[in-house]
DNA sequence: GTCTATAAATGGATAGAC
DNA sequence: GTCTATCCATTTATAGAC
C-alpha cells in the first residue's frame, strides 16, 4: 500500500500530469444529476452514473468520495441554482393585484415546474439521511421567496395599500393557497400541471382571496 | 419502536391438522408495517421483517408473494385505517366559524400527526414505484374529507350562512391554508409540531381569513 | 515519473428458493 | 434455517497520457 498517507487533492496549480479534469468532472455531475433527479438515489447505482458519464468508475471516485458525497454536491448545486433565479421583477410600482398575480404565476410555475417537483420528492424521500440538505433546499427555495415576498407585503402595508400587520405569515397563507393541493396530487403523481389558462385562473382565485383577507377596507 | 406485545396464544383448541396461522400472518403485517413507516421501503429487508415478527422467512414468503406485495398490503391497510375514522362531528348544527375551528383543529392534529407524516413521506418516495397506492392514499384520506367538508359548506351556503360558489375549491382552500408552509417543513424534518396553543392560534387564523373570503356581506 | 483512466476484483448485503 | 445468484459500493492492479 501506500508507504505513507500523501494528502489528496492539491490542485492548486496546473502541475505537470495530465490536465484534461474538469470536462470528465463535469460530466459525472450532468449524469448524477439527471439521474438523481429521475429516480432518486438509492434507485441509481454509480455504475449507471459512470456509464451514463462515460466515465470509469475509479475516475468517478478519483473526483467524488463517494455516493453520499456526490449526491449531495450534485443536489446542493441544483439548489443553488434557484438562488441565481434571482431577477425577480420590481413589484413595488404594480398595484398589489397585479403584483400579486404576477408573482403568483411565477410561482406557481417555478413549484410546480418539472425540476422542482422531481427535487421536492428527493428532499422528502431524502430528509431523514440528509438533513442539511433538505435545509439548503428551504433556504434556497422558499425561505428566499418568502422573505423577498414579505418585503414587498410590508411596503404595501406602508402605503396603506394593504393592511398586513404580519407580512411573513401572509406570504405563507399565499404561497400555500398558490400551491393548493394541486401540488401535492402532483408531487404524488396523480396529476399534470395545469396549463397556463387553468394556471391563471387558479392564481386569479388565490389574489382575489387573499385581497379578501389584506384589504386595507373592512 | 416496536411495540405491540407478543400475543402468547394458548392453543385452546388444537384443531386438526395445522391450525390457521393468522396470529403469525399479523406479527409479518404489524412488523412490516412499523419497519416501512419508520425507514421506508428500501431501507427495510425481509430479513428484518421476518426476524422483527418472529417467523421465518420461509412462513413470510408463504403469507406474501413478495417484498412489493406485502409492502402494498401493509400500507393499503394503514391507508383505509383512516376511512374508519370516520366519526366526524356533526358540524352542520355549529355555527361555520365554530365548525371550521373545530375541523381546522382536527386536520391540522391529523395532517401533521407523526403517523400521516411518517405515510405522507412514503407516499411521495414511492409514488413512482407504486402510483396505485399514492393515488389510494389520497382516495382513502384527503379525498375523503375533501369530500366530507364539501358538503358542509354546501349546508352552510344553502342556509346562507356563508357564500360558497364552488364548496370544492373553497374546502381545498381551507385545507391548504391549514396545512400551510408548515407541513412543509415538518415533512422536510426541518420542524415539529406545533404544541397545542399555537395549533390552536394557526387555525384561528385560517378561519378568520376563510371568513372574509367566504362571508355573506354586502 | 507522475498523474489519470480503466477493467477486474473484493466484500457485503439481499431477495427469494430449497 | 441455509444457500445461492445477483447487485452494488468501493478498491486495486494495470495500462496510458503528459
Amino acid at each position: 500500500m501506500a508507504s505513507s498517507a500523501p494528502k489528496k487533492k492539491a490542485p492548486a496549480l496546473p502541475k505537470s500530469g495530465r490536465r484534461k479534469d474538469d470536462a470528465k468532472r463535469q460530466a459525472i455531475l450532468d449524469a448524477a444529476r439527471d439521474l438523481f433527479m429521475q429516480c432518486g438515489l438509492d434507485a441509481v447505482s454509480m455504475d449507471d452514473i459512470a456509464r451514463s458519464a462515460a466515465v470509469s468508475k475509479a475516475t468517478l471516485y478519483s473526483h467524488f468520495p463517494d455516493k453520499d458525497g456526490l449526491f449531495q454536491v450534485t443536489i446542493i448545486e441544483v439548489c443553488t441554482r434557484y438562488t441565481t433565479e434571482d431577477d425577480i421583477a420590481d413589484y413595488t410600482r404594480m398595484k398589489p393585484a397585479d403584483a400579486l398575480q404576477a408573482f403568483g404565476l411565477n410561482l406557481y410555475q417555478l413549484i410546480l415546474s418539472e425540476e422542482a417537483v422531481a427535487l421536492f420528492r428527493i428532499m422528502v424521500a431524502e430528509s431523514g439521511r440528509h438533513p442539511k440538505i433538505s435545509r439548503l433546499f428551504y433556504e434556497a427555495g422558499p425561505r428566499r421567496v418568502k422573505d423577498y415576498m414579505a418585503g414587498l407585503l410590508k411596503h404595501y402595508h406602508r402605503q396603506k395599500l394593504l393592511r398586513v400587520p404580519n407580512p411573513q405569515a401572509a406570504i405563507e397563507q399565499f404561497g400555500t393557497l398558490i400551491k393548493g393541493e394541486h401540488h401535492m396530487r402532483v408531487v404524488l403523481g396523480l396529476e399534470k400541471r395545469y396549463n397556463t389558462a387553468q394556471a391563471k385562473a387558479h392564481v386569479r382565485s388565490c389574489v382575489d382571496g387573499f385581497l379578501k383577507i389584506y384589504a386595507t377596507k373592512s
